[in-house]
DNA sequence: GGCTGATCATTA
DNA sequence: TAATGATCAGCC
């Protein structure tokens, strides 16, 4: 990670998510452990709007798309980074220049249990069909809070992938992410709703 | 303005 | 190369 801050994010995208891990100390880098060890948490940044809303949605784990069909949902990636999350707000309008943008409220967050049966319910539709072997049929448009979306270096990137008639072949690399409006639900179920900042 | 598909840097 | 951290960019 550069040291200097970003005039823009466009070739920095990351640059936010390893600032705080680096200044929090967190200890998993790049490897598929919560940032937190010991302490089972892992951290988001936020990009928010001034009113607090979220920006963009947010990058959950990659897909194992010949492993789909084994796994269980207590077994998934998305269940198992959403144990405890700490999120953290960070103004993400995209005028105001990086160095200038404030930090929010962070807080920590375990799905209740409403918000773990609807990630569930998304999950299963999703996992099922890619278990099917139709993840060529899978668009952003489906999942109601949770959804799969191509998570590579670009559009000719390339994984194998269980086809539809039970052999491998080459697909785009894909993520679940959790939509704007799960997130911001989350945030406000912690902060008082209709409080918004002036301007 | 919201949303989906595309893309970028870094690290192991 | 694949997984991590995400935001960009353009269509609707």
């Amino acid at each position: 990670m550069t040291t200097a801050v970003p005039q823009d994010l466009r070739r920095a995208k990351g640059w936010t998510g390893a600032l705080f891990e680096r200044c929090l100390g967190a200890t998993a880098r790049s490897r598929a452990l919560p940032d937190f060890e010991h302490l089972g948490i892992e951290l988001k940044t936020l990009p928010v709007r001034l009113d607090g809303r979220p920006l963009e949605t947010t990058f959950v784990c990659t897909i194992p798309l010949l492993d789909m069909a084994r796994i269980e949902w207590e077994q998934s990636g998305v269940f198992k980074k959403l144990r405890r999350v700490l999120w953290v707000p960070v103004e993400g309008t995209r005028s105001t220049p990086v160095a200038a943008r404030r930090i929010g409220t962070p807080l920590l967050w375990s799905p209740s249990p409403e918000e773990d049966a609807e990630l569930r319910f998304d999950w299963e539709e999703l996992a099922g069909m890619i278990g099917r072997g139709r993840v060529e049929d899978l668009t952003g448009h489906l999942g109601r809070y949770l959804q799969v979306r191509p998570k590579a270096a670009d559009s000719h990137a390339r994984r194998r992938a269980l086809g539809a008639d039970g052999a491998a072949f080459q697909a785009l690399p894909r993520g679940f992410y959790l939509r704007t409006s799960f997130t911001a639900r989350i945030l406000q179920r912690a902060f008082v709703l209709g409080a918004r900042p002036a301007r």
